[in-house]
DNA sequence: CTGAAAGCGCTAACAG
DNA sequence: CTGTTAGCGCTTTCAG
């Protein structure tokens, strides 16, 4: 049987209220005797009992507010069941979620969601919105009053929130560099689409592509911004592939493929050309299914909603730090016989 | 506020103690009330409060046991990793873990664990050994009993466990089919090794990898023996070397890939044949980083424990029953880059 | 600043 | 066959 409060009571001559006070940090105990539950729970390798505790706390279940775009874009849809599964896993231990859907592209309305959580006596926020100034201040304010914040699939960088949950974006490039040159024997041409260089995991993406690609044969003709709108795309892609008649083969840092299949397709170089995609949107899979697509590269978005709530419950319940300011999940390699 | 017994009890007019007895299964109440407790609770949608039963199973922990291979077989490792995970998140969840290892080639040590284990007052089993007829028998006895038992990483097939926690084999071997035809474009030779073909593991890989590879233009040159023996694979793999010398690629859909890796080095065929794999046992990785190996297929044996726990905690504790007989593990592909 | 006691929802042992 | 009751370990009033 493990250690209780109740022992550390009697060990140190006191009752499990105070024993209590002290191990959750409230304050008004005398500090004399303080240190001596501290000192006895330490000896006694001390571990509160999670049940105990998660079921007292249902007088008063923890709020823990999600921040995230709206149910309409689809890529969320899978963070969404990762969330569903540690929600799953965490019914009936003490915690009530609370969802906010947000356009993540602009600012304040994440900034907004979160004073309107707080206010509402959310004791943690997942987050996942645009890495903006006025984002990053309002978690810093939800921390300093000792609100935890958890960005998960899109992170607020420099803010304090406790860690964030994502792709690894420079493995991600690296990754698809790499799988370039296991089709490419010698000297080959390739090029690159973006949404938008703008965008942080875009460009992230593209540099360590190129880097990796330095000490290789391989030449990267052009890096083209698509803005994930299918039009552009479509007449970008287009040009070039005329441009470059010689083309081997195309990274799409983007995971919006659409157009850019079609444009392949047009082009009659379907099944000629290497392509290495990223995520698994609807588009993506017909690629693959077709062979028009050879390799998509995954960020596990089940895995990013299940661990960023995961990580959030350990630390308000159990009070544990996330050992990583990033966690990131995995980033796994697809091919068509994979689906 | 969600729905207690209690208020089951209330409204059918009986004591807490009765709907405990009917929700649980347990004997002794009459089939009147019993069915109109039933209705109640369904109507109600109760759902047992987990912190609750948990603390009050804190009087007598609910023991699983875990049978498996020994510390000096590294794979499990892996696995090991995932049953801590879990454990870690089911601590203070009523559950205690008891250790059996075994030597999992002999059949009869995975009976007699499980005899064991059972005597030892254990209410659910996670099992990897031999798929034996004894383990079968020995399986489906505790079945009888309402043991349920969860196979892990090599199935006991036709057993009457509630389900099989691994990979898909035959996936595994069509992904490996699908990477030989992304790196040759045309007609090309491959060798493929296996430990031992009477292993059901390596069996199905080479059926599906075989299967996969008709309509292709990529010959499958043959199939060799290894036994996981170093000096038998190392012999082996020399002489088709030698017999094939303008082979093209290996499939390697054994994990212990040392042997294989020194003797396509003293063949001077580093970097040229193109070489794919399973797992990521040490030599595995090192072939990777050296670039001898081109891709690694993976099983996932970190999730392939921590599902397997989560599933058999489940079921014994919310009566959830897995959602299919086979519960495969993510088969994703690595790189070098990936590491 | 500290102790006492009630209660979270469920199980199990003991009466009846 | 069924009701009663004493916990499981922790939090949270309410007194003092």
């Amino acid at each position: 049987m493990s250690v209780t409060i109740r022992e550390i009571a009697q060990q140190a001559g006191v009752s499990r209220g105070t024993v209590d006070r002290v191990l959750n940090g409230r304050s008004g105990v005398k500090p004399e005797i303080r240190e001596r539950i501290l000192a006895i729970a330490d000896r006694l390798q001390y571990v509160p009992n999670l049940a105990a505790k998660a079921l007292a706390y249902n007088r008063k279940p923890i709020q823990i507010g999600i921040v995230m775009p709206p149910k309409e874009i689809s890529f969320f849809d899978e963070i969404r069941k990762g969330i569903h599964a540690a929600e799953d896993e965490l019914k009936g231990l003490g915690i009530c979620l609370e969802y906010v859907y947000i356009n993540n592209q602009l600012a304040d309305e994440g900034a907004r969601a979160i004073q309107t959580l707080i206010a509402n006596g959310a004791s943690g926020i997942l987050f996942s919105a645009i890495d903006d100034e006025v984002n990053r201040v309002s978690i810093d304010k939800a921390i300093e009053q000792g609100i935890p914040v958890v960005t998960f699939n899109s992170d607020v960088e420099n803010s304090k929130r406790s860690c964030f949950v994502g792709q690894d974006l420079g493995k991600s490039g690296e990754i698809a560099a790499g799988l370039m040159t296991r089709m490419f024997t010698g000297k080959a041409k390739v090029l690159v689409i973006v949404a938008n260089m703008k965008f942080h995991a875009h460009r992230m993406r593209v540099q360590y592509f190129k880097e990796k690609l330095i000490q290789s044969e391989i030449e990267i003709v052009d890096v083209i911004e698509g803005y994930d709108r299918y039009d552009d795309t479509f007449r970008k892609l287009n040009e070039s592939l005329k441009m470059y008649p010689d083309l081997d083969g195309i990274y799409m840092a983007t995971g919006h493929a659409g157009a850019c299949i079609d444009a392949v397709k047009l082009a009659g170089k379907g099944g000629h050309l290497r392509i290495v995609c990223n995520d698994l949107m609807p588009e993506v899979e017909q690629g693959l299914r077709e062979g028009l697509i050879d390799f998509t590269i995954m960020q596990n978005p089940v895995q990013q909603g299940y661990r960023s709530l995961r990580i959030l419950y350990d630390l308000i319940f159990n009070g544990k730090q996330p050992d990583h300011e990033f966690q990131y999940t995995d980033t796994s390699i697809m091919i068509a016989e994979s689906l």
